[in-house]
DNA sequence: GCATACTTACTTACCAGTAGGTAAGCTCTT
DNA sequence: AAGAGCTTACCTACTGGTAAGTAAGTATGC
């Protein structure tokens, strides 16, 4: 797609931002409702446009599940990024991705994109299937790094694998979004505090 | 639902046993693909009966997802009254109740009942929401009172609150499970295995 | 500098399939 | 005779998806 490139590339290009609107609103839709839970016509009708339009930019369901597993990844991206940029240790890192989550469930009771999809995995094209199993490993990896570095600096204290560890841990971060809906929020924020203790870090 | 309880009483009432069938069919289709994700003719389908014949035991959907909730329910309270009955102690208990999450799993891949419908709480009809947080909360109190007796007896460690724990040990199993899906089986005999090292259970 | 050719970003109108749900009738057992 | 347990036939709403058309902008050749 040169022609988007070239949108993003020059602001004059860039007329109305439909296929921005789409892709955030649909993120939105994705994560406080599930993929099977919203239509092009929810879309449609809450930015005011036709059903087709949507189509237009996203052809099937498919294309736009791809888009918006390629939009979430480069807004992990970014985020490491500025992380490194400033410098970030183990425990910010840590903590600044529990508070991703916490944001997500403040903002709307919203879920983890990839916990979201994983559930609903048996049902997702398969082209999509792959897309999630690949972005989930590149978080895992993230994290069992972020673990690693934080337990040889003696921040973090856990027995066995980090890569085990992280199983665990980002396993909480999903589930425990989706139990904050049925039990409530405070259920979450102590569950973070425990994730924390698990990890021998002393809350001052 | 009286004639329900007399099926169930008197075995000569039950010609059939469709209901019964609906039932555990349609368990197992919202553990594999979800509340939104099966239909009352997939199941007529399958079970070779007319989609109304579902509706005559379940006139709404609604009606359905309550029942199934029931159903998991009495599934549970079935499983702890036998490992009281034999004596287990929080150990077994403990692993029981993760045995029935890897049976899950290994059952073509389900996810657990209350994980598939707290993903899915939005889109849920109140009253099924409000049953899900019902058992949800009575899962959580049982498995708090198991943690809480393993750690006076020494067979657990943990530090902070039994009822903060097992929000960490529910999420992960809920979460694991579909984390799997994306990740594959072994990723969740590993975070298991996790779960008990931050018991501080060791293996032989 | 202006017409021609083409692209972008839509719209209207439609399609077949499926969703949940209902009313009325049939059949078998008690 | 009555009711339980269905079936047939239907309804409306909505799903993802497509075809055809159009207004507005861009690029190119002369």
């Amino acid at each position: 797609m040169p022609a988007t490139q070239l949108r993003a590339a020059s602001p004059t290009g860039s007329r109305t931002g439909t296929r921005e609107a789409i892709l955030a609103l649909a993120l939105d839709l994705l994560q406080a409702r599930g993929f099977n839970a919203f239509s092009y016509q929810h879309i449609a009708d809450r930015l005011g446009i036709r059903k087709a339009a949507v189509h237009y930019h996203f052809p099937t369901k498919a294309d736009l599940g791809l888009a918006l597993v390629a939009h979430y990844r480069t807004q992990f991206e970014d985020w490491r990024a500025a992380q490194m940029e400033k410098g970030a240790g183990p425990l910010d890192l840590l903590r600044g991705y529990m508070a991703i989550s916490l944001h997500f469930l403040r903002d709307g009771g919203k879920a983890c994109p990839l916990g979201v999809l994983e559930a609903e995995f048996a049902s997702l094209p398969p082209p999509l299937r792959e897309a999630v199993t690949a972005l989930d490993t590149e978080l895992r990896e993230f994290l069992a790094g972020v673990l690693e570095a934080g337990r040889g600096a003696g921040i973090f204290r856990f027995d066995g694998p980090a890569a085990d560890k992280v199983l665990v841990i980002t396993a909480s971060l999903q589930g425990g979004l989706h139990i904050a809906r049925a039990a409530g929020a405070r259920s979450f924020t102590r569950m973070l505090r425990q994730l924390e203790r698990d990890l021998g870090i002393t809350n001052d």
